[in-house]
DNA sequence: AATCTATAGTAGCGACTCGATATCATCAAG
DNA sequence: CTTGATGATATCGAGTCGCTACTATAGATT
């Protein structure tokens, strides 16, 4: 009884996903593009780079390195050498990669789900939170999760400096947008 | 605040899917032969057209008929002439194509949904057709629901009989299976 | 220091997917 | 019997993505 619901839920997602994407192409970009922009918008200093963004979509990195060439042609990221590993690139987005996101198609979609749950979107989060822990446990991925969240994140460390925040795992300060980020290191709390 | 939450609830469903379908070549089928096979296990007989599914998931004609060929040679389904009109191709699962289905790759999401919606999952059910509606709406295409939620269905028009219900758009008598099937021609009762 | 192994990233190839166009057959209407 | 619309298919090409091979660097081992 209980599957079949779960089953026509997964229906359901598939379907709504495949929906969403059509007709996608909007600004050029492809969906892998618009993902891996997302991502670098909303990831921390320490996960913006090429492997971290494959891990997180589940790709490649041949893949993600086509993907990043085609932002950079288009001016909507930079790569820049890294300065501690010399064989690994830091990503971030340009002015207007920032300008662009705000034409995102999944913008539609939020428009939908807000209609869609016209009370509590929040519960829609956690749920949804829920399943995408197990498909990830399942697939032997990382979580990905908020810094804030995460079991080395030291809320307050440095009280009063502008970074107060600390991470007990890459031993580095952090500031107040730095603890809202997605980090690759992410462990959820106990 | 609420549409905040409604963009990360858009962020969740759409990587969801892509990591629900990563590595998913199983048994050789590709995703869109996958969501035809689903299609078919599930459409009403008037409904069981190349149109019809092409309309369903939002693809054009001519891809779907690529997807129905591969389908056909290997084995998964079956085209046959319509008797009522001579352009049209009624299609249907063969046995082998039931059986594959039992091996569909969204059973391991449907158990990732069950697993995280522990409680109610009927609830994200509700909350998700809600949202596609919503999509479809937004996209100006069919709802495609369920025959017997329909306006046209008219129920136990005959009781007794082995197909005791009716459709008042097709003017045709319905089975009690029949009213379980999806339908192209659905419109949600008033 | 020299070497070895692991890792980050890139390049190029190739399979595959899918949409656009053109074509043909059939139906419905005048 | 045209004319226009519709169902379906074949063909073509752009684009996407994974695989393999390769280079460069980092870290470990001796």
């Amino acid at each position: 009884m209980t599957i079949s619901k779960a089953l026509e839920a997964a229906y359901l997602v598939g379907r709504l996903e495949r929906l969403a994407r059509s007709g996608v192409t909007v600004e050029g970009l492809n969906p892998a593009q618009w993902e891996a922009l997302r991502y670098l918008a909303r990831a921390n200093r320490f996960s913006r780079t090429p492997a971290a963004l494959a891990d997180y979509v589940g790709s490649t990195r041949g893949t993600i390195s086509q993907t990043l060439i085609a932002l950079e042609q288009k001016g909507l990221a930079a790569r820049r050498a890294s300065a501690r590993d010399g064989r690994s690139v830091e990503l971030a987005l340009t002015r207007r990669g920032e300008a662009v996101l705000k034409q995102d198609p999944l913008l539609h979609l939020a428009q939908d789900i807000a209609l869609g749950t016209d009370d509590d979107p929040a519960k829609l989060v956690t749920t949804l939170q829920a399943i995408l822990a197990a498909t990830i446990a399942r697939n032997e991925g990382r979580a990905f999760g908020v810094c804030h969240s995460c079991r080395h994140f030291r809320r307050n460390a440095r009280p009063g400096a502008s970074s107060p925040h600390h991470c007990g795992l890459l031993d580095e300060p952090l500031s107040e947008a730095d603890s809202k980020d997605i980090c690759q290191e992410q462990e959820a709390a106990a």
